[in-house]
DNA sequence: AGATCTACCTGGTTGC
DNA sequence: TGCAACCAGGTAGATC
């Protein structure tokens, strides 16, 4: 499950492999992870697009990983790939095979080969002009990004809101790159119920959820991203923060802090765990 | 505004 | 062993 950890590491990884790389050809092996529409360049007009295009860097928005693109005739590129829940992009060795799922290759005139995969094909991949990228609706609704706020700004987007603590953590809309995993893990290390009213919690705790989710999100990038079965980032590994989880795919088992065994339930419709006595 | 449900998709696990 | 049921989860869209 590719959240902001695991996006950054894969964005952090294709940068340094291939900033400066020439895409050679273009092969769409499955054209439903290719959307046109929005704005999007039409499939079939997909590989004439890429074709001598030059990889500029690689970044990350929300879980949005984007290979900027040029070529001196049409100018700027964003390919935008999400990778929902299976995707993953891997920078594989000249005369790398197509596996199972490989959805769509990107050969390189160095003769590597860039491997977009999806097991389950929630995952997407378009190509948008730079005047486009805005005009995009889900990149438009983007909420802010967690390591850029300040803790007041922080807190001010749960302010007055009724909804749940973890239903608006989740809500891409109000903060972006935050999944299920790093929504029970930051809510554990702030000692937040994740049931909670948004407004029954004091101004003080939401800074201290932004010191907590910003931490964990620092150190499961420093790990790599977290790795729960088929998360791999651009070199093919796995990440190591599954290991540091306190909550995440605890249910039963003790609570690291209290002893207490964990507590598995659904909130907003997602399948949570938290510790009873530590979160409130 | 917010909660809940369904759909999308497929591999792995569990239960009979 | 065989097979059905269920689960994982990000997002969109419908409904209450």
């Amino acid at each position: 499950m590719p959240e902001l950890p695991e996006v950054e590491t894969i964005a952090r990884g294709l940068d340094a492999d291939l900033a400066g790389a020439e895409v050679r050809a273009v092969a769409v092996l499955d054209a439903r992870v290719a959307p046109s529409g929005e704005g999007a360049v039409p499939k079939a007009e997909l590989p004439a697009m890429l074709e001598g295009a030059r990889v500029l860097r690689a970044w990350r928005r929300a879980k949005v990983l984007v290979l900027d693109l040029a070529r001196p005739e049409n100018g700027l590129l964003h390919l935008c790939f999400h990778l929902r829940m299976t995707g993953r992009l891997t920078v594989e060795q000249p005369g790398a095979a197509p596996r199972a799922h490989t959805r769509v290759v990107f050969d390189l005139a160095d003769g590597r080969r860039l491997f977009f995969g999806d097991v389950r094909r929630f995952g997407s991949c378009r190509a948008l002009r730079p005047r486009d990228l805005p005009r995009w609706k889900f990149w438009a609704a983007l909420g802010p990004e967690p390591l850029e706020l300040s803790p007041a700004a922080f807190a001010d987007l749960f302010a007055g809101r009724r909804a749940q603590m973890k239903s608006l953590l989740l809500d891409q809309h109000v903060i972006a790159g935050i999944g299920n995993i790093y929504a029970d893990e930051s809510l554990f290390r702030a000692g937040i119920a994740p049931r909670a009213r948004a407004d029954s919690v004091s101004r003080e705790r939401l800074e201290g959820l932004h010191a907590a989710l910003a931490e964990v999100l620092r150190e499961a990038i420093a790990a790599n991203g977290s790795s729960i079965s088929d998360y791999v980032d651009s070199h093919g590994d796995a990440g190591a923060f599954q290991n540091d989880f306190r909550v995440y795919g605890r249910a039963g088992e003790l609570c690291r802090v209290c002893q207490t065994p964990l507590v598995r339930s659904t909130v907003a419709g997602r399948t949570t765990v938290w510790c009873p006595r530590c979160q409130r």
